[in-house]
DNA sequence: AGCACAATTGACCGGTCGGCCAATTAATTC
DNA sequence: GAATTAATTGGCCGACCGGTCAATTGTGCT
């Protein structure tokens, strides 16, 4: 039977709700009366709990992001410096974002509040990236004429940068193609770019 | 001397002040008052020339949004299919970005929002973009085998999302310089990748 | 049983919100 | 110069905001 009061589950379905409005309209178009209706609670409740409507935002990010860097860091411990570990992340962080497009719109709302937090937590995951890459450019992997951390940039660019945009971009070049085919097209697309670029390769020279 | 009345003044007055307010803190956290204080009109003369808080929001936008189609357009008409276009058009692309770094923001805020509006503006610029990519191929200065809106978009992608996440990534990252030389660190770096690859260069063949 | 404490509730607060309206003032038209 | 129209103002409204508070209710401890 379900406890007449449950004080971590009512957390956790403040949470749920918070982060549901938060991420789809915001900080400011959120009301705390929403959240509470959505979460089945009184207004007042949230407030016992959490403080206030910018401390519940807080720990929201702070929720969905400590489960973010674990599981990036999962995946980089498992990944070794191998050949074709670079075009595996890759592909991993494009279906790991493909999977949470939660969480491309919560980083873009951070952004755009200009929010300093969860410095602590990312920065494990970006060190741990910019690691991985200086290893494959020591083994001759990855070219070595660039610095790790700009290249990780790209990396991380072209993937986050369709999932914010490509319902825009492809309604307006009217690309055809159920979503999925459209996600594995610019899959392959951007990986081609970024291993081999977008200049033609040069011939094979045939003796 | 200066015109007791001026609507026309009045209403760029209220656009700037908009616009700045909006791009800031969006829609939800920008009270009308707020942006009547910085115009130094009334709250009452806001309504009577945009309507409602939502209509000029999107006049700012289509403001902006039409400045911008215009000048990518100059930028895609004076420019020829001939070697080194691409490069070129990355260049201006990244440098228009650096300097208007309001529009970057806006467009941003329309994604949160899930605005659809804009479109046609936009799919000119797009299409002249793809249309550029297609000509380049056609003459053998850009790969073939992907489609040129995806290329596009990859092409927007690395420079975009440079301008939303420098500083939230520099920081983490503790890259050091100023913000001039890591924009231009970065430049170089991206279209190192964007036209050859993260792989390393096949040895040249010296016979 | 009784106590202490946390969870939960509903009523309520001052303030701000977006928007409306009637009155005033300046420019335009006839 | 009177009439008309548009720009501009200040006052006002109901709704909703985030947040507080006192009271109630369940839970666990002793």
């Amino acid at each position: 039977m379900t406890a007449r009061r449950d004080p971590e589950a009512t957390r956790t379905a403040i949470l749920d709700a918070a982060e549901e409005c938060f991420i789809a309209r915001g900080l400011g178009e959120t009301s705390v009366s929403a959240i509470a209706r959505k979460a089945k609670v009184t207004k007042s409740l949230i407030h016992h709990h959490f403080g206030s409507k910018a401390k519940l935002w807080e720990e929201v990010k702070q929720r969905r992001f400590a489960e973010y860097a674990e599981r990036q860091l999962e995946m980089l411990e498992q990944s070794e410096p191998e050949a074709g570990l670079l075009k595996e992340s890759l592909s991993l962080y494009f279906h790991f974002l493909k999977a949470n497009p939660s969480l491309v719109r919560m980083v873009t709302w951070m952004y755009l509040e200009e929010d300093e937090e969860c410095i602590d937590m990312n920065r494990a995951v970006l060190e741990g990236g910019t690691e991985a890459i200086r290893q494959g450019q020591e083994i001759g992997q990855i070219r070595d004429d660039v610095d790790p951390r700009f290249l990780l940039f790209v990396f991380l660019a072209i993937a986050e940068h369709w999932f914010q945009f490509r319902n825009t971009v492809c309604s307006h070049l009217e690309i055809d193609g159920s979503p999925e085919e459209r996600d594995q097209t610019y899959f392959e697309t951007m990986t081609k770019i970024f291993f081999e670029g977008v200049l033609p390769r040069e011939p094979k020279p045939e003796p």
